[in-house]
DNA sequence: AGCAATTAAATTGCATGCAATTCAATTAAC
DNA sequence: GTTAATTGAATTGCATGCAATTTAATTGCT
């Protein structure tokens, strides 16, 4: 023993760095099958809110509500979103009632582009067996309950 | 019920979502204390390792072994350590017996660091319970897992 | 020794994240 | 009604991550 206890201090033990660690793998087990739909991984978490947005929303997110479900701001979404609108998949365009308002609507490719995740997605799962499946949804309610305790 | 199955593409049933958003969570929260230390999280983490290196190896690492340890490459790793040379907490050499190589060594200014960041990581603590921790450290070793059945 | 293959860093280019500022539109206050 | 405060995006600047390429040093092979 130290001085004063190291313990704290080591790698291993720090919860911030397996997250990050971990949120990095993740990111880069997507990695194939988001080049096979030519999307990074930011890009592909916004389809995600769109998707979903349009099957359960009568009207279109602004940028202001895609921001606060991803937790991201302006200053990440414009540009990407711009990306997204020069691939043809978003159109952005201000709200005739508030000019300041940017509305997100999926183009006809941005919905087909749906279609063809859920077998590659599937495909990526493939590699995980039910353990492993049974342990991951663990995780995701244990992160649930990170997440709400460190937003308070 | 859709034409197809697109429960698994829900946001919040993205485990990947949740990695990522609670990464960012983390950090956002390191953030305050970080501030004081005047680092940013990734360099905060390459001094952990440098700190635990420091302790644990006769040798310093090179720069590859802290990008084993941080799965960074040099990419990122090589301006990051030139950041963190300029404010005279680290030094880069070339090895002398393999040029090719760069060690890290600490200054003393980058270990008398080591002395502030216990308190203020304390103080960081202090804001969870007794069952928060036991949540993270189920989540850590959950994590670990996750992590060793990414890298097979 | 001489040359190809390998290796460690550095460099380049691109897409985030995020703080801080700016800009324009809308609201609130008076 | 005019002005001040607020709000939603956009912009700017900086520090990552990471793929791809380049450079320099070392190893292997013959």
């Amino acid at each position: 023993m130290s001085t004063f206890d190291t313990a704290g201090l080591q790698l291993d033990n720090q919860l911030c760095f397996k997250l990050y660690a971990a949120s990095r793998a993740v990111i880069r087990a997507y990695k194939p099958m988001l080049d096979g739909l030519g999307l990074t991984y930011s890009q592909y978490l916004v389809m995600l809110v769109l998707w979903e947005w349009q099957e359960r929303a009568p009207e279109q997110p602004t940028l202001k509500a895609l921001g606060q479900r991803l937790q991201l701001d302006s200053g990440t979404l414009t540009p990407l979103l711009k990306r997204l609108e020069q691939m043809g998949l978003v159109q952005r365009r201000r709200a005739q009632v508030d000019e300041r308002e940017v509305h997100l609507a999926l183009s006809e490719a941005g919905r087909a582009l749906q279609g063809q995740v859920l077998p590659l997605k599937a495909q990526l799962l493939c590699q995980f067996d039910d353990q492993d499946l049974l342990e991951m949804e663990g995780l995701r309610r244990s992160l649930d309950r990170l997440l709400a305790r460190l937003s308070e």
